[in-house]
DNA sequence: GTGAAAGCGCTAACAC
DNA sequence: GTGTTAGCGCTTTCAC
């Protein structure tokens, strides 16, 4: 490996000049610095990233924990994150937790050692606790807020989101509502419950608890919610769902059951998707801006990093974009 | 930071001992050993891995170069790794090229500067030339061959995946077969036009340039090039899309231009994906253990680094799945 | 079986 | 503006 030792001494000064030149050029003279930088160049000198951690205490690396790599939601947004960070010289450290606490641990675990200068996490239900592992690590939460007190959180409007796509049900006619939301430790799905419990409100339409199962953010349990929710006596006429996981099963469910969408029941997930885009009929969803979410969290890190003041919180509209997966109630069956 | 240092201190012995008691429990009595084992676990000792990579000259840490995080495919290879890599006690590092050989090159460096001990990278069509800068890096070459001498490659058997593909379109009756086939200096892309090639062979069908088009791998590309084989005075009868993300434009074309599919036009794609299973209809596809190859390439460098031998090149099969976007030609028309 | 000492490549403090 | 020196936390000779 070529070190600042060649450099410096092909460009004849002393390794701290070629450090200097390369790392605080208006520290060191033009001339100095243009031989230490064609050395470099020459030489195809590239700093050890160890080394320099090692000695100034925090690499140029930050880590991203996020809860689904395979769900494109978050992998947009991982790649909002990466784009930015790499723009500003920062190497990401990424890892899945796959919503388990214990992953998330063993992934600050890892983390700490390289010693980050900041994290970006998307909570899992444990993650107030488990950051203790990275203490005093500047970190941001993404998506979700761990309810760690302040925390410095960057989140789309959940509540405002989830109102504006029940309202379009009840605008439509539904009376008979059903939602599959999140696992209620889960910042993000007890907004969006709360987005529905103020649609119906708004309304002047009861909140049924018999309406609304709880899933845990995967396809199969969306599925077998909308099975359970679409089998009752009075099943619901539309349909909400928390996330872009748990819409695909819902969907399936419906075909299962032979349902029409949405003669004969409308649907609206949260998140877009192409798979949301693209199915048949294309579904209408509550929109989130997840690459800018990514860039959003990270520029902020880097400020708090860089000790600007920041907010603490950052909230990011949603947008509700219809398609053809909602239509008018149906004239009851007898 | 809890340092080696103090946990010898409290463990009442030197830093070596320390240091051996952790990583080479063998050297040291059992005794000593249970000390300082204790010791790091009630202060919560992490070791700093830059020291240590610094020392070692190489962090426990692995490169991964991919194309595209964005596309499922990539995604999943991604996990594989990941997964993979963490339970071997590896951390990886992940950059994405979006295809450019450019950012694959900044990657290349920003990795070298880690001491990474080995590489896994999905090539570009630069990718030779640019992997001189970890020049002697234990590296394995994913899902394509850089055309590098000796390099390590673990793949699919595109060929025969590709031509088992056709071959069900010649069977079904066609004759008029379009591809949409990836950029020729990516080694997949090659080898899938050689299947479809081979199969149109054993139908004993000629090749026609015509029916042929490129592609830059992603969506839009699919979809002009598509538009551009469906317009012709006599068009194809079956599309063989050479990847995912171009089948899903292939689709929308196809789309646009009213046709129905499988009765006018029948479609496969190379790489299945949930959005392949749940469009409708159905699309059949030839499907690659995208997991499974992530898995195996991270085994396979794992061992390249701890120096066994291993053969240069790993071929995974690939699986052709009949749903519905394929049927009988129809009867001529007039 | 254990400790003392050196050094990985780099940068910050302190001279000059 | 530049060089000298020291040391980040760890592992690894080399003694004992």
């Amino acid at each position: 490996m070529i070190g600042l030792n060649e450099v410096a001494r092909a460009a004849g000064v002393s390794p701290a000049t070629a450090s200097r030149a390369l790392h605080r050029p208006e520290l060191v003279a033009l001339r100095t610095r243009e031989r230490v930088e064609q050395a470099a160049a020459e030489l195809g000198y590239r700093p050890n990233v160890l080394a320099r951690g090692l000695r100034t205490r925090g690499s140029r690396t930050i880590g991203l924990i996020v809860t689904d790599i395979l769900n494109p939601f978050h992998a947009t947004i991982a790649k909002g994150v990466q784009d930015t960070a790499e723009a500003q010289g920062y190497t990401v450290l990424m890892f899945n937790s796959d919503e388990q606490p214990g992953k998330e641990r063993r992934a600050l675990e890892t983390l700490h050692g390289h010693l980050p200068m900041g994290l970006i996490v998307v909570p899992t239900a444990q993650t107030r606790e488990n950051l203790a592992i990275v203490d005093g690590l500047p970190t941001v939460e993404l998506d979700r807020a761990s309810g760690k007190e302040g925390a410095h959180t960057v989140m789309v409007d959940n509540v405002a989101g989830a109102r504006e796509a029940v309202t379009h049900l009840t605008e439509l006619g539904h009376r008979r509502i059903g939602m599959i939301a999140g696992q209620q430790d889960i910042s993000t799905a007890r907004e969006r419950l709360q987005g529905y419990r103020e649609a119906l409100e708004l309304a002047g339409l009861p909140y049924d608890d018999h309406l609304v199962l709880p899933g845990n953010h995967r396809e199969p349990d969306g599925r077998l919610a909308a099975l359970r929710l679409l089998s009752k006596r009075l099943p619901p006429t539309a349909l909400f769902v928390g996330n872009n996981e748990m819409t695909v099963g819902a969907v399936l469910a419906a075909r299962e059951l032979g349902l029409d969408i949405p003669r004969e029941l409308s649907i609206i997930g949260f998140d877009d998707s192409r798979w949301a885009q693209t199915m048949s009929p294309a579904l209408s969803v509550v929109s989130q801006p997840a690459y800018a979410l990514g860039q959003l969290a990270c520029q902020h890190l880097l400020s708090v990093i860089a000790g600007q003041p920041m907010p603490e919180s950052v909230r990011l509209p949603t947008q509700f974009i219809q398609r053809q997966s909602t239509g008018p109630v149906m004239t009851v069956q007898a």
